[in-house]
DNA sequence: CGTCCAAATTGATGCAAGTCAAATGGGTAC
DNA sequence: GTACCCATTTGACTTGCATCAATTTGGACG
């Protein structure tokens, strides 16, 4: 059964088709022209399949390619010397891992499935060849990188200045919109880390995760078990996310 | 006095200099042939110079332009609706401002000058139309800002997982090699930012940053007298950075 | 040279979230 | 089905840093 699923999942490992792909709409083919997705398409690389917790790759890796995500979910992390974990990002499908990497030899990060994952390889050299020739997809290279900056001076917001109330609250936000954009429900959804991901990318601790998660719930604002969360009432979540810069208004 | 100055400084305001730049091998021709440098200086604009507090830009401003700092230094923050800043960066000569903004209409960010400033301009469609010419350029802009990316991530961190002491002492380490990349002295130095923005961009309230300032002058790890610094045991600081991994070790 | 205001320092107190500890739940393999 | 393990939850206690308040310092300017 598994080895039927591979061969049907990549009838010819070495080639993806962005033709025929759902994400178009949301990946790098986003930026191509129809008449020159074919020239994506021949530096694409149908990636294999990685089950949750399978690494796609890690700071020992030479870096070579960014990656899609074509199913499931990825998690990237820094990992220090001495072994301590930050979480970076979270990624779904149509987003590309490994932009934070371009500037070095090896992976900046670490990137892990979260679940059952497939991805789409784009080796570097040819990915940085073929922007050379196509002003467009340059340009949404550059607008990419430029908004995985911005995502990431706004968690650092997030930390330097958000309760843990705020924090979690925008999290959920941006989950959601996100499962929206892809066609899903954006109030009842499952999510794809758990608690201790959660808590380690908001800068807090798991017990503080879980306290704020069951707080939400006694408001009647959230409803969850496990992993499974459904958002009763968003108006109230944008409230606690807008509180903190509600209170700077009033002073 | 002033006026000869600035005649000195911007004989043809439209035009700036690169191969007779001093900051040639931090800045953009770094990445450029030499043969190519001119096609970077025809696009190339001597910016103006900016008193201490004025703005580069804001986040009202519509994007056109990077800029790189040519001599003095720069502050970007990100301020929400009601108000609220959150420094994002310190940018000093030959580092390059606004690359966060490549995805959006309006910057992403306010940019101040935190002393006398003076700035070279690269018109950002003009840019794009270059790099894709000068793969070397092209693949330098990505180094950029995946580097951007990078120093996002570690701040994140940063704010998510270390104390106030660890904190401040990465910073001073961190304008520390900056100074020295500049052929200026590492462990004496005038900090070009106040207290406020330093707290700010740490996370930290202004005194706490005072008191672990006065505890690092008792330790005799630094002389600090106003915003000149002196550091006097750089080994000591590296150490207080450290201290938290080395715990994680020892577990 | 004194005046004025913002920046920086120092001290006292409170709280949000971390830490430690223990109980509960849920998923997986045998 | 049941045993095991890891994820999650809940409770009790601790603490680093924010906050509030009061000086002190220092630079700009008339």
């Amino acid at each position: 059964m598994a080895q039927a699923l591979r061969f049907r999942q990549a009838p010819s490992p070495l080639k993806a088709s962005c033709h025929q792909c759902s994400l178009s709409n949301l990946c790098l083919p986003l930026a191509v022209q129809d008449n020159d997705l074919d020239r994506l398409e021949d530096i694409v690389q149908q990636g294999r399949i990685y089950n949750r917790g399978e690494h796609i790759f890690d700071q020992s890796t030479q870096f070579r390619s960014c990656f899609a995500v074509k199913s499931g979910s990825i998690k990237t992390s820094i990992i220090t010397e001495s072994g301590e974990e930050q979480v970076t990002g979270f990624f779904m499908p149509g987003e590309i891992v490994g932009l934070d990497s371009m500037s070095s030899e090896a992976y900046a990060c670490t990137a892990k499935a979260l679940e059952r994952t497939s991805v789409c390889e784009f080796p570097v050299e040819k990915l940085e060849e073929l922007t050379g020739k196509l002003p467009d997809l340059q340009h949404h290279m550059y607008r990419l990188m430029s908004q995985e900056i911005q995502n990431s001076h706004q968690l650092a917001m997030l930390l330097s200045k958000n309760t843990a109330e705020e924090r979690i609250a925008s999290l959920l936000l941006s989950l959601s919109s996100r499962f929206q954009r892809r066609r899903m429900s954006p109030t009842n959804f499952s999510l794809p880390m758990a608690r201790n991901d959660i808590a380690n990318f908001l800068g807090l601790a798991v017990e503080t995760v879980s306290r704020v998660f069951t707080r939400f719930q006694n408001q009647g604002i959230i409803r969850a078990r496990g992993r499974e969360v459904e958002l009763l009432d968003v108006e109230a979540l944008q409230l606690v996310t807008r509180e903190f810069s509600r209170q700077g208004c009033q002073q």
